[in-house]
RNA sequence: GCUGAAGUGGUGGAAUUGGUAGACACGUUGGACUUAAAAUCCAAUGAACAGUAAUGUUCGUGCGGGUUCAAGUCCCGCCUUCAGUACCA
């Protein structure tokens, strides 16, 4: 059979006969692209070296958790640029850090664990070499010598460690840095509580130094817990029955998990937690001083939600209790006509009175029985219900009715609101609602339909003192009143909440804790690591606890210091250990740190190297961790460098969120209830569903290959089809790229057809880097396309050619613009319009059929950064011996730049003025010149004077005749 | 609702930050080469109108105003899309 009718017959459907055509007239890819992987892997050309005069540069990415699913060509896009900018530094002289990691431990290994009884490290070890086969296609500089797995025990022990530097921390408000605990006892024993300024749990107990000393040494450790860094807590906690597990506030989206979109409920639970609210004020202070993206500052601003006001303390009528409420109007208190407090409030079943009491009940328990989603998707509907009870009002001493809403959260501020309806909208819907009277306290302003909540130029009217004064000035008027007579003082409130810190999970860092009495020890620091022990089952024991509960060693014994049988618990000196492991996020708020000592056995980094190091230069990430990683990360660097261990509290000086590249989907339409499916034109007045297509199978004008569907689903072969024009249709819709969605890349297969250069690229060509954009296949000719001129510049036929002649001004100026713009675009990170240079600059060399080594050796060093493998090549083929990688980067020389002429007249504004392109040293005799020299202008003009030349910025000048 | 980002050809996107709008690429059309296809090269390609033609004119950056010799870019008022957040007192 003749091959030619072959390639005839599927050239529309098959990439594979496609690509082996591309192959033919491409540059021999395959080969190079090998060829010089294998150089740098065997010559450590990227090892980041210590120590070096150099200056530092560190460039990072966000280490992957390395799923089941591979890579796509989403993935590689942050990856891509920061190896751009990691090789253009190496050109540039720095000693570069590009190092790479992965996050490994996660849900997902843990999931396939309990189905299929696999170890999760076995899966994470597939895994990770499948990442890193693919990786490696890409032709990456990381500094592999520094690679680490934060499931491995040589890594998390140092997680452990940092752990028990939280616990043996507190934080002292005073001089606002985290304290060794030793120094907290010191305190406490010399002085009590008295003249101490820590941040602690807000029920914390004021002492003496006698009753401290007089305390147990259990009860001590117990009272130490409240002002740890990280304690343990009972707590209401967000919990997921379907993971069994809890889950931190970032991991709850719309009331339901992130990952899986199970329910979640609240529960009170014993927890681990990070004192994160501590640094809450040094957290949004420190934004302040690196250079990440706004829209991501803005997300921890809000997420720590700092707000100024005051709390103020009612006492409540006839009972020993008194009521704080935060406020951040304490200019409108006499505006007070109730209180509201929060279904959960502690105070609820004190002072709800008998008569009232069924109904408080009720609605309590109502309360506690919507999820959060309810609460949410109810905002409108106001519920609530009256106490019985009264507040005595600080200032004026009236009674205000106490009442319990839903709409007063128990997790902010105290709890209980103090309720100004003519100030704020919703207090005015609750009074409107329950028929409570509402006070005006605003001088002017009509409140009939709703509240005032604009601050402005509003004056306060009907409040005693501070009658006639504006907002401001009565706020601070009424705190300093509130100060004076103990009612109140001013107050600082942040949304940001304490982190929980244990999840009910195998396959995650054990907490090196056991218990004596029930109360938390840490083991020795010698002991580290605590391994992950083994268990036959992921899953939570018949009891409920936690996986590690399985474990049939899980148990410390204290003289020997070892971990030992668990059946061992009730003999001298053997405790249990603690069964929850450590959140996902906890080892990735370090990592930084340990890439400048990766291998570092003693401590989890020298400080020599840390101080070397110093501040990540560049970190490339996704946004999606603003409020997870990207606040852990910071809290825990700042604790780290208050303790001494770290050189700076911020680590990454420049953040870059890199967009998602998005999956063009493809869906065909089966009639419902048949084997029938439709071209999408087709639908029209028929019941159909869509069904996703490989998008393998669909090429560039959306025509499915329908007669190889059963290939990937062997169902399609009994399908029938109805067809446009003869051919099926898919209709395409952009979305997240994704397994489900059958609309994935591999990135394999990209570079099996293109080469990884060119996937490298287009990638960035695609767009710029912060923006999502959808992938498409086609387009990647175009970048093919240009690494083929750009090979075929130094080859006739295939026979290496450059002439060693003096190039012409021209092409001179060609390269030097290409310079000039390429170097400004990569410092700028504008990669995609650096990537165009490339390409205008190649097709002017080629049309002038440029094959000087004067153009092209400097043109090869520069390219290097995005397309590394083609230009290692030519380099050697230039007859260089050593690799391109630290050679001097080009520099743009402005002489071959100049403009020598004025270019031409443009246009004119069909009266008096016309603009004409200059160069910057032109003046205005020349201009006046050149505008009489050109025959259009002239004929304009027609022997008028010129009146006047403007000089617009640079390049433009109006003429102004008369 | 609040906060943030963005709206430019058939498509992805450029535009030195107020100065020739649509670079570069995809796609499309035509041509060269070929028995043919692929690949490669060349040309055209925002819209409308006029002209055999070279060319010219008008309109064009979500909508409506404004500032300016000059606006995609700045100001005012809307509309739309995306993202984050949500009863935060």
């Amino acid at each position: 059979m003749d091959s030619r009718m072959i390639v005839c017959a599927f050239s529309s459907y098959n990439f594979g006969i496609f690509a082996s055509q591309h192959q033919t007239m491409a540059y021999p890819f395959q080969s190079i692209e090998k060829k010089w992987q294998s150089f740098w892997a065997s010559n450590h050309t990227f090892s980041a070296k210590f120590p070096s005069d150099k200056p530092k540069y560190y460039v990072m990415d966000m280490f992957p958790y390395p799923s089941g699913a591979g890579l796509h060509v989403g993935h590689p896009l942050g990856y891509i640029a920061s190896d751009v900018v990691a090789r253009y530094k190496r050109h540039k002289g720095y000693n570069v850090l590009h190092p790479q990691g992965y996050d490994s431990f996660g849900l997902p290994a843990e999931q396939y664990a309990i189905q299929t009884g696999q170890h999760p490290s076995k899966t994470t070890e597939t895994n990770i070499n499948r990442y890193r086969e693919q990786l490696d296609r890409l032709g990456f500089s990381f500094d592999w010598g520094r690679e680490f797995r934060t499931s491995d025990p040589s890594y998390y022990r140092w997680t452990q460690w940092i752990f028990m530097q939280l616990f043996n921390a507190w934080y002292d408000t005073k001089i606002d840095q985290a304290r060794p605990i030793d120094e907290l006892i010191n305190h406490l024993v010399a002085h009590g509580t008295k003249n101490l300024s820590a941040h602690c749990d807000e029920d914390t107990n004021s002492i003496t130094a006698d009753q401290w000393s007089s305390l147990s040494e259990d009860e001590q450790q117990a009272y130490l817990l409240h002002y740890r860094m990280t304690y343990l807590a009972e707590s209401e906690v967000n919990w997921c029955p379907q993971l069994g597990t809890v889950l931190a506030n970032d991991e709850v989206v719309n009331g339901v998990s992130e990952r899986g979109g199970y329910p979640v409920e609240q529960k009170k639970m014993k927890q681990w937690m990070m004192r994160i609210s501590s640094y809450a004020e040094r957290l949004l202070n420190g934004l302040d001083t690196i250079d990440w993206p706004e829209p991501l500052k803005e997300m921890q601003r809000n997420w720590i939600g700092r707000s100024v006001g005051a709390t103020v303390r009612f006492t409540v009528d006839n009972h020993d209790a008194e009521i704080e409420v935060f406020t951040t109007r304490p200019d409108t208190l006499y505006g007070v006509t109730f209180m509201t407090l929060a279904p959960e409030h502690d105070l609820v079943n004190r002072i709800c009175t008998s008569n009232h009491k069924a109904e408080v009940d009720r609605y309590v328990k109502q309360s506690a029985n919507r999820s959060e989603r309810d609460r949410m998707s109810d905002v409108k509907n106001i519920t609530g219900v009256f106490t019985g009870s009264y507040a005595i009002h600080p200032l004026s001493g009236k009674k205000v009715p106490i009442w319990i809403g839903d709409y007063v959260l128990a997790g902010y501020g105290t709890g209980a609101v103090m309720s100004v309806p003519c100030g704020d909208q919703r207090d005015f819907e609750f009074a409107k609602h329950f028929d409570i009277p509402i006070t005006n306290i605003f001088e002017g302003v009509e409140i009939t339909d709703a509240a005032h909540t604009e601050k402005g130029e509003t004056r306060i009217a009907n409040s005693d003192f501070l009658n006639g004064l504006n907002v401001s000035e009565a706020t601070q008027a009424a705190i300093k009143h509130l100060e004076k007579i103990g009612s109140g003082t001013a107050k600082i409130q942040y949304r940001l909440r304490d982190a929980v810190f244990s999840r009910q999970r195998y396959w995650g860092e054990p907490i090196p804790i056991y218990f004596k009495n029930g109360i938390p020890h840490l083991l020795p620091e010698h002991c580290l690591p605590l391994a992950l022990p083994e268990v036959e089952k992921y899953l939570p024991t018949p009891t409920g606890a936690p996986p590690l509960g399985n474990a049939v060693d899980w148990a410390w014994d204290e003289t020997k210091e070892k971990v030992v049988p668990v059946c061992l618990i009730d003999e001298k000196n053997v405790f249990p250990l603690e069964l929850n492991t450590m959140p996902g996020w906890a080892g990735s708020s370090w990592y930084f740190n340990r890439y400048t000592d990766a291998n570092n056995q003693n401590a989890f980094a020298d400080r020599d190297k840390l101080d070397y190091w110093g501040k990540v230069d560049l970190y490339v990430g996704g946004s999606e961790h603003a409020t997870g990683h990207l606040l852990y990360s910071r809290f825990w660097q700042k604790v780290l460098f208050d303790l001494g261990y770290v050189p700076m509290d911020e680590y990454a000086q420049k953040l870059i969120n890199q967009g998602m590249i998005l999956g063009d989907s493809a869906f065909i339409y089966r009639k419902t209830g048949t084997q029938t499916y439709l071209s999408a034109g087709l639908i029209e007045g028929q019941t159909v569903e869509p069904i996703n297509v490989d998008v393998t199978y669909v090429d560039s004008s959306n025509v499915v290959a329908h007669d190889r569907l059963h290939e990937w689903r062997p169902e399609f072969a009994q399908a029938t089809f109805e067809l446009q024009e003869g051919k099926l249709i898919a209709k395409r819709e952009i979305e997240k790229m994704s397994k489900s969605k059958y609309n994935v890349v591999n990135p394999d297969d990209i570079c099996d057809q293109y080469g990884a250069d060119t996937l490298r690229m287009y990638e960035l060509f695609l767009g710029p880097i912060e923006q999502a954009k959808p992938w498409n296949t086609a387009g990647i000719s175009g970048v093919l396309g240009f690494l083929n001129k750009f090979w075929r510049l130094f080859h006739n036929d295939q026979q290496f050619v450059v002439s060693d002649e003096q190039p012409s001004p021209a092409m001179l100026k060609s390269l030097h613009t290409t310079i000039k713009k390429v170097t400004n675009d990569i410092e700028q990170f504008s990669l995609n319009t650096a990537v165009s240079a490339f390409m205008i600059c190649v097709n002017e060399l080629t049309s002038a059929k440029c094959n000087h080594r004067g153009i092209l050796q400097p043109l090869t060093l520069l390219l290097a950064p995005f397309a590394p493998h083609i230009c290692e090549e030519l380099w050697e083929k230039l007859g260089h011996t050593q690799s391109l990688f630290d050679q001097p980067y080009p520099l743009a020389d402005a002489s071959h730049l100049k403009e020598t002429q004025i270019t031409y007249p443009i246009s004119f504004n069909g009266k008096m003025r016309f603009t004409i392109a200059l160069d910057a040293e032109t003046s205005k005799e020349d201009i006046e010149k050149a505008a009489l020299a050109d025959e259009r202008t002239a004929q304009y003009i027609g022997g008028k004077a010129i009146k006047k030349v403007i000089v617009v910025p640079k390049k433009i000048v109006n003429i102004v005749i008369g």
